[in-house]
DNA sequence: CTCCTCGACTAGAGCGCTCTAGTATCGAGC
DNA sequence: GCTCGATACTAGAGCGCTCTAGTCGAGGAG
């Protein structure tokens, strides 16, 4: 149906010059006068020549290429993508992606990247045993993003994830509330640091410490919370509640709701992430923002500097997160 | 840091035969016999040698490789995401992905995989207009996923809309309800069937088709179209209502209830998709259920079959949906 | 003993680019 | 006139695989 499709001999031979001097032209370096360069371009053109990248990867000595291993449909994780094809780009790197779904592990993940020569790889709230993220660091510059992991090699780049949580405290202390409760994310990357930070604040404004509540990622672990949380006697029940993330927090709320307990009337909710549902005007979530702007962009530098520049390892890379002050909390009553 | 990747000639050498030998053996193709297969085999261990796949991709007449342009962060798609992993796997085709964001447009997304060479190509909920559809579809077998398009030469796969809202609108009449107004997805992929099928559903049944309510793809779509729903003289206000999908179905029922009006008891809702979060306990959405995994599947088979057994165009692929019955639906009273 | 067949293996020509080391041409400087 | 240095362009050797067309040797049939 197609005819073969051109190749930049092709090109040379409708332009009369040779497929070097076409090489030059797609490749936008000096070497080639305006004149030629047109007439090349109208050339390709005409017999509507693509370049072949994989044969152009294959020949250059360096693929330019930054595998991302993220997690198909979580929403975080999309904001994220979005933000590292624009850092790549300035920095004239090509993101390759590589998906985790239920039914494709993340090891399979990174290995379909390593096929295809990346030169560095940023994954994106890994799951993987800081073993094998060191065993990957050691082939290639490795970038963990939003995981925390001490592992040799590997560059993490992540949220203050403790100071977030200071500022939901702070926030919710400032409204007068002097019982508030954290919804735990348990074993979810960052979840430990959430969980301190709330300790640390809540002891540093000389409240108490309240017993966690058991929480984790979804709508429907706040929705689970908040039966343990209404279940309380009303008179330990806390007037305040730090999530462990947006989606939890928005499980959280819309069960409470429904049982009648009134938000921020009658209990504050404060997420985390700043998903995009987090601003809708009907949800209006007072949350912590992580700046998925910032972390696309340092995790590509990071690997970038490794690539080009040598740099060394350097300490962790942590973004500060900002409180967005929307309409799930309200003054203490 | 690293030393050289090994290549196969590395490999070769150190097993003791020809590149050809080991190019056999990593292709699992016959012509090694078994002892010589394991000595390579252990040759590569040693090395730590993986096939290099640009390299294997340019020599092949072939690469097998299928193109999926897809919204990053889209519940639904990270579903047809992981289905086509998987079915691609089936027919030994490897799945490159190529994401729409904010920042990348679909033009990007499939000049990307142009580049690469892809065999062929799944664009998932697609909005290029149909005569750049066309266009792909002239260069290499292109697939529309969910998308229903009249262009020349492009396979369409999708849901039979009008047989869901006919199944969510016989729900409703079979549980006493009357007065069902649709939510309308204005202009999005598969909005106008779903009307359309509203329209006929109700009609059948002999009742009055009430003038749609403008709605859309987002939960604050669906906030809004509650809000002119309440705003209705309780007269003429429906009893049930067919939401264009499961997000605008959400904001809807969260948006009801927080002016007082309880769901089922009050309004009944039926969503359209059955992403995950419909399924959650707290919530418990009923709604029409897309299968993804035959999505998926009929997808890649469509693109597969035009690729390897020439077959022709074929008329659309058309997905039975079917009804999942939860807590947003109840007898009208 | 010769002729065939068959399985195991190899040589070598690509695939479509990139990039180094050139050659040709031309104007300027002495 | 000759050299020099640009500038514009080309030849050709890879990059790391795949795959066709072989070679080689062992065994079976006649």
């Amino acid at each position: 149906m197609s005819a073969e499709r051109p190749t930049m001999e092709d090109v040379a031979a409708r332009a009369g010059v040779s497929r070097a001097l076409v090489s030059i032209v797609f490749r936008g370096t000096a070497g080639a006068s305006e004149r030629t360069r047109e007439r090349v371009l109208a050339a390709a053109a005409d017999l509507g020549y693509q370049p072949d990248r994989r044969a152009s990867r294959l020949s250059r000595t360096r693929t330019r290429m930054l595998g991302v291993v993220f997690g198909v449909g979580h929403a975080f994780h999309g904001d994220l993508v979005d933000s590292l094809y624009a850092a790549a780009a300035v920095s004239d790197y090509e993101v390759v992606l590589s998906g985790v779904t239920p039914r494709r592990p993340e090891e399979e993940a990174v290995r379909a990247l390593l096929g295809e020569r990346c030169e560095g790889i940023v994954l994106v709230g890994s799951a993987l045993p800081s073993t094998a993220l060191a065993e990957l660091a050691a082939r290639l510059p490795t970038v963990s993003l939003l995981r925390d992991v001490r592992a040799e090699g590997v560059d993490v780049v992540r949220t203050d994830e403790a100071e977030g949580l200071r500022q939901a405290v702070a926030h919710l202390h400032g409204l007068g509330h002097r019982h508030i409760v954290h919804v735990d994310g348990g074993r979810a990357p960052g979840a430990a640091r959430r969980r301190q930070g709330y300790r640390s604040a809540v002891r540093r404004l000389g409240l108490a410490a309240s017993p966690l509540l058991p929480g984790g990622l979804t709508e429907e672990d706040g929705a689970r919370a908040a039966g343990a949380l209404l279940s309380l006697p009303p008179g330990e029940r806390p007037t305040a509640v730090t999530a462990f993330n947006d989606r939890c927090a928005l499980g959280l709320v819309d069960a409470v709701r429904r049982a009648g307990l009134k938000v921020p009337e009658g209990l504050s909710v404060v997420g985390f992430d700043d998903i995009r549902a987090a601003s809708y005007a009907h949800i209006a979530l007072t949350t912590i923002r992580q700046d998925a702007d910032a972390l696309g962009r340092l995790a590509i530098e990071r690997a970038a500097s490794r690539l080009d520049g040598g740099r060394p390892p350097g300490s962790p890379v942590v973004v500060a997160p900002a409180l967005v002050v929307r309409a799930t909390t309200g003054a203490h009553r």
